[in-house]
DNA sequence: TTAAGTGCAAAGGCTTTGCAGCATA
DNA sequence: TATGCTGCAAAGCCTTTGCACTTAA
């Protein structure tokens, strides 16, 4: 892929390029965790000439702009979604692997019991709950 | 380091071996936030044989045996700390670099209420906190 | 012309694995 | 002897980086 003229609007300051816009937008229509080899593979499914390089580029940019998060769900690598309105967290079965997103007014209480304990001022808050859900559990696939 | 005779305990089955035995202490020793690297440096400056495999081998059956947990405090590798009796959390500041634990009630609140309302069954929880803390937000090191 | 984005390939860093040798039972 | 642990080296992955080319302002 050729860089195409800078379709309309820009991100942060930087120009919304082909590359990016066909990122973002594989972004928005995954919904969250997708990590940089899978959303590779959907780039180049949609434009064979999209590079690694670039994937790995621009969600370091979107990391720096503020328009996805990255995760650590699992041991080996990260995964990226779009940034959400409402803070989540995510759950995840060690049985089937599926992710659920959870939201919880406990974190905001914690984050708040921290700040007045510790006095840290906290601007991330990671958290990710494994276990086995209500299926996996029933099916015996739980230790 | 030629393997020595089985100093007396075994790990879970598991012949406690010069270098396991190692290992445990500067594991011990650390109180936390070791990555393999940093527990292999030590590890060869006591005994200059140790190698990097025989690390990760140990920590992963550590691991398997629930001696340690894995944490990701940061986004290239792994920390390992010997599990200890209090469940706890870490708290890290992205100034200066220093982690700290802390425990709070509302995490086996919040645990409970992802039973209750997702039928989760959960048997572990990270949570990472970052942020500044106190010293780093005076000194207007935050950003 | 200048600054910035891209593709390609190579390199970097962490972790795992294959293999042969040796120790323990 | 048989099993399992170790060191060494190589390979595997994920991620970053150097370079030359191209594009847009």
């Amino acid at each position: 892929m050729r860089r195409n003229r800078n379709e309309g609007n820009a991100v942060g300051g930087h120009p919304l390029t082909a590359q990016r816009r066909l990122l973002l937008d594989l972004l928005r229509d995954a919904g969250g965790h997708v990590d940089a080899r899978e959303l590779y593979r959907r780039a180049v499914s949609r434009d064979g000439s999209v590079s690694l390089a670039t994937v790995y580029r621009s969600l370091s940019l979107f990391k720096r702009l503020g328009l996805v998060d990255e995760r650590r769900l699992n041991r080996v690598c990260c995964c990226y979604e779009i940034r959400q309105s409402p803070e989540h967290q995510h759950l995840v079965c060690r049985g089937c692997g599926r992710v659920i997103e959870f939201r919880s007014p406990l974190i905001g209480e914690l984050i708040e019991s921290v700040r007045r304990e510790h006095g840290f001022i906290l601007d991330r808050a990671e958290l990710c709950l494994e276990g086995y859900c209500p299926e996996c559990n029933s099916e015996g696939h739980a230790p």
